[in-house]
DNA sequence: ACCTCGTCCTGGTTGC
DNA sequence: TGCAACCAGGACGAGG
């Protein structure tokens, strides 16, 4: 059970007031933990529901972090363990949802989990079919997929031999086929490494995943824009913008 | 209905 | 050396 909960940033759960969701925390009783997209979902005995997301720097941590300065909430436990969430840059949310919200919360805002047996190459082309946004814009959709974010879009991109600009609905089926395995392997690789540690994510324990060191495209440049090399063919890597975000890829191997 | 772009936020790095 | 400008990006709302 929750004992107490503090919130100390005025960010965390707008729009509603930080002190008044943490009073609502109170005494709550966890009945589970799960995961939706990148949303957590902690769901409790009331039927209530706390949907928690990192976005870029958020963490949460098994411990009560005593003085860190980037420290926004603290949960203490009934048999006195903590749960901290720790954001340097707050753009992490907190929301505290009444019985029979989360699912139309979630069902307005995500597509399907692309780890599930139920998601197929034909699912892919279905989401994907008419769509004239550059592929990249359309992944980074989580209405198309739930969970892609701008590593593993260009990381499956690349598995996938496939431009980032390339107009999504226009891919062949081999295409597609190609792009569904793609997206399954950055994600299950990404997951096995449990996570992309680049400044501020950490595990609950404090220590790093290890994704950074499996990236074949993500961030593969140096700071005068030079590409590292493919590790396929060979080909210096370039860097562009897509969608507003920056998007690195082989010019030779990953076609329009 | 689909698509693009600006906004939020902080710390590290770059450039003058 | 100091300081301003820039960069990183997930979700959302405005506008085309």
């Amino acid at each position: 059970m929750l004992v107490d909960a503090e919130i100390d940033d005025s960010r965390l759960t707008r729009p509603f007031d930080p002190v008044e969701v943490a009073a609502e925390l109170r005494g709550e009783r966890v009945d589970s933990v799960d995961r939706r997209g990148k949303y957590l979902i902690v769901r409790f005995d009331s039927g209530r529901a706390l949907l928690i997301h990192l976005r870029m720097t958020g963490s949460l941590r098994a411990s009560a972090l005593v003085g860190d300065p980037h420290r926004r909430a603290l949960l203490t436990m009934d048999d006195g363990t903590h749960v901290a969430y720790k954001d340097v840059r707050r753009f992490g949310t907190w929301l505290l949802l009444e019985p029979g919200e989360l699912d139309p919360y979630l069902a307005a805002r995500l597509g399907e989990e692309p780890l599930l047996p139920t998601f197929t190459a034909k699912r892919l082309g279905e989401r994907l079919a008419g769509r004239r946004a550059p592929l990249k814009a359309a992944l980074l959709d989580q209405r198309t997929l739930a969970g892609l974010g701008n590593i593993y879009v260009d990381e499956a991109l690349w598995y996938a031999r496939l431009q980032p600009l390339r107009e999504a609905g226009t891919l062949s089926p081999d295409e597609i086929r190609r792009l569904h395995r793609a997206i399954r392997k950055a994600l299950e690789l990404g997951v096995a490494r449990q996570g992309s540690t680049l400044s501020d994510y950490r595990l609950p324990d404090g220590s790093s995943g290890s994704m950074q060191r499996e990236f074949r495209a993500y961030g593969r440049s140096d700071r005068n824009g030079v590409g590292e090399p493919c590790d396929r063919c060979g080909t210096e890597l370039s860097k562009t913008r897509v969608g507003g975000r920056s998007t690195w890829y082989c010019p030779r191997c990953q076609t329009l």
